[in-house]
RNA sequence: GGAGAGGUACCCAAGUGGCUCAAGGGGACGGUUUGCUAAACCGUUAGUGUUCGUAAGGGCAGCGAGGGUUCGAAUCCCUCCCUCUCCGCCA
């Protein structure tokens, strides 16, 4: 949620945000009259109030007296009702506006206009044809497409022998580098969620046909683990010497992926349930550029680490995400397909799923204000094999082993 | 799933319709005393959200959440959530 306060003193601000971002501005322009009529509404009401209070006698009233105090309390009654529809339906509009874009956000029209900021790691070149992923999985026995859709439909994966392991070793690496070398604390949250965290995040109230929903339940198999990790905190104050909070975990992440039909149907990029490990920080306003920063970097040390080419790209006015103030992508290089592919994104929401959350902290002096969140990913571990598999491969259809992941499987090459 | 007991502020806790604009402890903070500490004593401890106001400063809300009854609700009624104990089932 945008501060409502920069909504009512500078709309115009908030409105070439909305521009910018290619994103109708209804649930603005909603918002802006409800709010005002809300606050009409208030000052009535609450004037009545006083008004009530201070007539009621402390003992039983005269019948005379009990007549005009019930008309008055009838009439709080009733405004009270409209007032709270107001503030529903103001709310529920508030909650549908994105993020404001961070001052230096280079404008765009589609990801097309997204800006490489640098590339990483060298591209290798094959004295063979360079097979996909999914055929070198499969002939490998790393994994079953088939199988997975006899159990669970379309775009899932079954993992197996070495590519289970495989799968395993990562999330083990990652883990171990991030809490060893990077500062986070690890946890294991649930992966079912309820409503109110979603909207915490910024998943809900608008992105519900992304997610699957448990019948008959207010759960919600959760997209990502930032859902988790930040909502921890919800209505939390956090003494801001206690910051940053430095959060990872490893969750397995569900999508819907509802509207991307025909798109990497084959291969394990895209998929209904993938494993991921997330880094979420909560930090002071004041550190919140520095640690976006310092984030991506530990994103990239893991591609690094693995000896993966990839490049960073800042995300443009109309590519960024609902919640988002200011995005990194990493994308990680795919010798099949020639191109680069997004693999972690690392955002500044600045106060915006703190506000939603209520997330705050509280300064030595005693002030309270609303926290910045920080999160990426780190990395998603599906594309992560992916790739891996894809850079890693031999001419005779084998895949070589990462140094730093032999002592996590203990194989040279996967055959 | 069945049966019970709970949820009050940083913590413990009193409070079954108006004498409570939530008692009393503990802790924390400030002070008196003191060579220093402790003890004792005195004081502060409702934070927060929201709205009005340039401000100073008002108003309103707030006893797990949401509704209701009432002139008036922590207290009565309804729905829901969470915690604990026992039983059943289960990895």
């Amino acid at each position: 949620m945008i501060d409502p306060a920069l909504i009512r003193e500078d709309p115009n601000r908030v409105r070439k945000h909305l521009v910018n971002r290619r994103f109708p501005a209804d649930a603005l322009e909603m918002f802006i009259s409800l709010d005002r009529e809300w606050r009409e509404e208030l000052q009535e009401v609450e004037s009545l109030q006083h008004k009530l209070k201070t007539a009621t006698p402390k003992r039983k009233p005269t019948d005379e007296e009990k007549g005009e105090l019930s008309e008055l309390s009838d009439m709080i009654q009733s405004k009270k009702r409209d007032l709270k529809s107001l503030e529903q339906s103001k709310n529920e509009y508030a909650l549908s506006i994105p993020n404001i874009l961070s001052h230096d956000t280079p404008l765009g029209d589609s990801d097309k206009d997204n800006v490489e900021i640098r590339k990483e790691g060298d591209i290798p070149t094959f004295d063979f044809n360079v097979q996909s992923h999914d055929a070198l999985a499969q002939s490998l026995n790393l994994v079953d497409f088939e199988k997975a859709s006899l159990i669970s439909g379309s775009r899932f994966a079954v993992l197996k022998g070495w590519g289970a392991r495989l799968e395993r070793a990562l999330i083990h690496f990652m883990l171990d580098m991030h809490t060893t070398s990077h500062g986070y604390e690890e946890c294991m949250p649930p992966v079912l969620v309820n409503s109110k965290a979603l909207q915490g995040t910024g998943q809900l109230p608008k992105f519900k046909e992304d997610l699957f929903h448990c019948a008959d339940t207010d759960l919600w198999l959760s997209p990502t683990a930032e859902v988790q990790l930040t909502n921890l905190y919800q209505n939390a104050v956090i003494p801001a010497g206690e910051l940053p909070i430095a959060l990872t975990a490893h969750t397995a992440c569900f999508r819907r992926e509802a509207g991307s039909y025909g798109k990497d149907v084959k291969g394990l990029i895209r998929l209904h349930q993938f494993n991921k490990v997330e880094l979420v920080q909560l930090v002071h306003p004041d550190q919140s550029e520095r640690v976006l920063t310092a984030l991506l970097t530990h994103a990239e040390n893991i591609l690094k680490a693995l000896a993966l080419p990839y490049r960073v790209v800042e995300l443009c006015s109309a590519d960024m995400g609902f919640s988002a103030g200011k995005t990194f992508d990493l994308e990680v290089w795919f010798p099949s397909q020639n191109c680069y592919r997004e693999i972690s994104s690392c955002s500044n929401f600045f106060d915006f799923q703190a506000r939603r959350a209520m997330i705050r902290y509280k300064d030595v002096g005693g002030a309270v204000g609303y926290l910045h969140t920080i999160n990426g990913s780190g990395l998603a571990v599906g594309r992560t094999f992916a790739a891996l598999i894809e850079n890693y491969q031999t001419k005779m259809g084998t895949v070589n082993v990462p140094g730093a992941l032999k002592p996590y499987l203990g194989v040279e090459t996967l055959t």
